[in-house]
DNA sequence: TGTATAATCTATTATTATAGTAGGGTAATA
DNA sequence: TATTACCCTACTATAATAATAGATTATACA
């Protein structure tokens, strides 16, 4: 399961994403529209700053924004900043990657492959998955809804 | 990523598979073979055996074995005993489905579908690895090793 | 130049899950 | 009927998650 860091910053960035370009944002009015506690998506916008996706601005008129555009974010990238690794074995992680510790034969490890395999298909998806097309698949559910 | 919990009882499964069927084989023989603790694997299997995936025998000659031949227990059906749901937010779950706590509405929740196509894949993957395919798996490699 | 504003940093805490361990009880079989 | 091996209950250590509290620093603007 993915954590609430995860799903909170996810949903912060596509708040973001719907503003008007480099316009700050208050962590105050992100915290109460999406409904993440203050203090705690402090900490989150801090590490997506720190990640070099968001910018900020100190004092009056500050904020944060995007520092790329929409199509240039993808869902990999934030989940892999909160979570970790995506892959649901250490011993086939792209960026993370540890041997298993109580493994006795990576070589001949036959679940190995097929963790290799689910780890593939689940980046590939959040890759295709960037915050533009996240807003896309937002505006036509809204639409069907009505 | 996944508990040693899931991965211990797969590696157990693989090893009763690779027996004569239906010999039982004892907790100890497995603990050693696998190097896994013999109280913590003691649970796992009991877990199995109520999941309906092995059987076992008391007394002198007994221990575990699988009830159903290795090409109908899937690595799916597995991990779901010991680590839950597969998928990675608990609103596109199938058999352990809640909505997620913090989300505000899931009708027009843009990340949901992407999770969704995500558990499919894995689910789909999972399911075609039968403990049949994984001894295959596993002899491949070793022919591929010297 | 001072002050309100808003991000940033440092610490602490509660809760839950994981990964075991300990020790005895119970049932089946030679 | 003693032995063998599964079965059950309870406990514990460690780590991660999900926060909260309070002090500090940077910036705009009057």
């Amino acid at each position: 399961m993915i954590t609430k860091k995860s799903k909170y910053a996810i949903k912060a960035l596509i708040y973001l994403a719907k503003q008007e370009k480099m316009k700050p944002v208050l962590i105050e009015e992100i915290s109460t529209e999406e409904r993440i506690p203050k203090k705690f998506l402090e900490a989150i916008l801090l590490d997506l700053r720190k990640a070099g996706i968001l910018g900020s601005k100190k004092g009056k008129g500050g904020g944060y924004f995007l520092l790329k555009p929409a199509d240039e974010i993808n869902m990999a990238e934030v989940m892999r900043i909160f979570d970790g690794a995506i892959a649901l074995v250490p011993c086939v992680a792209h960026r993370y990657y540890e041997p298993c510790e109580e493994c006795i034969d990576e070589i001949t490890c036959p679940i190995r492959e097929v963790f290799r395999v689910i780890r593939e298909q689940t980046v590939a998806t959040l890759k295709d998955n960037t915050f533009a097309v996240l807003l896309e698949k937002e505006k036509k559910l809204r639409r069907y809804r009505k």
